[in-house]
DNA sequence: GGTGTGGGTTCATTATTTGAACCGCTGGTT
DNA sequence: AACCAGCGGTTCAAATAATGAACCCACACC
């Protein structure tokens, strides 16, 4: 592992729930030396990619990341491109749509849009980060998303959200063969009982999962042929969406998603 | 300059107007050993600081940007809480106005917008680092910088980006005095020559400079007494952002902003 | 088939990173 | 007031990791 992997890794230490990480703190959570550690965090200082609080001395993002960002979004504007594509599907099936994107271990949530037809709504949090274990849209993206990445996924520690989160390793390997099998991934109650979704998984330029377009609806809503319908426009706009982000499908996917669904079809033409 | 800093350098070479680049245009920019660049190339892909184009292999930002951004900006929303601010100055004035912060011995953007009520505009790239000494920002913050701090910069070495570029140290030296006895900058054309600007610095919970918020005029629009309209504004926003901040306007300055400014000022250069 | 361009790789040399020990400060305890 | 524990930060010899000139391969254009 080179220098600049050290310290790059280091930010993603923080977090909403540890914003600011002092120097013993991050010896304490990398077991790395102390010298080494403090020659790092100065030089992310220096770069404008941490700040030292002058009174704590404790670390936190830096300014530097805001400026990427505004790069990166203003010649890859993801969100601007996902905004309206996830209000239409929303507004067509009448419920709760999101889009996530992956980030390192988790999903970040990059746009939601609810249509608030019914009276019970699913309450959506984006400045939740999304386990990919537990949910639909982390299903869809672990199900296609390298082996390497997969099972480091799943070796990795897999917290139990609700009662019903799948938190055997092995169970989830079937469940992610199930959604290659069918292209779609479903999750009901894993992150948060109530919550029944149907998720897509979205693709980039180099044809490798970068996030994954979801609806929810509440548990009680959440019938099987209700689903099933949802099945096809959700499929076609993740395609959409793959292609407004500059991505690829790969071919297999495309030609499922192309298919009428064996049982019965609800799409017309 | 250690490992880290020269990669974290290369990530500063992205904009928008270059969004993506190549391992030979990293040479000629860089004037770095291909082989290094390579290897750091490679190494910030794989922390998802970059990600390369599998046909063009070019290399852009990657999406680990945008999961810090949304840590920094949940924990210490800076973008979120200038936002508003800057868009309501900039529709109330009719021109660009951006905030940007300091980094280093520089000034990144941090948000900006532009009401687009006349012909001609101001083009304000959020991706481009802004001199100190060159911007109506950047004199503003050294301004009201710690004395070491402006000192280092004006002993630094001091680029003409244009003809009105101020490079000798001691005129800067007076026009800092000025801008400390009137409360806010001006400066015409020192970074581009079309462009005149008014800033006022913004102040951290210490109450040290971390900041400046601009309004920016094309030349030809940028008549005294304009100009003069605005700077009432421009204070009382750049209070407001201070305290949004969660910093604090230095009493003796916080007095110069409350005060009316009498037509006899001093800032007649 | 030569020639220029692009990305990417090799391996001996060398410079940079590393970490155990150390420093100085602050705040709590005896 | 002496002691200790914990904090951030620094030093310098030893070791490891970064470096770059030369090289390879593929492609495009004469």
């Amino acid at each position: 592992m080179g220098t600049i992997t050290k310290a790059l890794e280091l930010l993603s230490f923080f977090s909403r729930r540890r914003p600011s990480i002092g120097l013993g703190d991050f010896v304490r959570l990398t077991a790395r030396d102390k010298a080494t550690l403090h020659r790092h965090l100065v030089e992310l200082e220096q770069n404008g990619f941490l700040e030292q609080n002058p009174v704590t001395r404790a670390y936190s993002l830096g300014p530097a990341i805001l400026r990427l960002t505004s790069v990166r979004e203003t010649t890859f504007p993801t969100r601007a491109v996902l905004r309206p594509l996830v209000t239409q599907l929303a507004d067509d099936l009448g419920e709760l749509v999101h889009a996530s994107m992956l980030q390192g271990n988790i999903l970040s949530p990059v746009f939601h849009a609810d249509p608030a037809k019914h009276g019970t709504q699913v309450s959506f949090d984006e400045a939740e980060l999304q386990p990919l274990h537990a949910t639909a849209s982390g299903l869809a993206v672990l199900a296609y998303s390298d082996e390497a990445f997969s099972k480091r996924i799943l070796s990795g520690p897999l917290e139990a959200h609700t009662a019903l989160t799948i938190t055997d390793p092995q169970a989830l390997r079937d469940r992610l063969s199930l959604i290659r099998a069918s292209g779609f991934a479903r999750a009901a109650g894993g992150f948060d009982t109530e919550v029944a979704s149907q998720a897509a998984p979205l693709f980039g330029p180099s044809g490798s999962v970068i996030g994954a377009l979801s609806v929810a609806v509440p548990g009680v809503r959440g019938t099987e042929k209700q689903l099933e319908s949802f099945r096809d426009r959700l499929c076609a706009a993740a395609t959409r969406a793959t292609i407004s982000l500059g991505g690829t499908v790969p071919p297999d996917l495309a030609a499922l998603w192309a298919d009428e669904i064996p049982t019965q079809e609800t799409k017309k033409a």
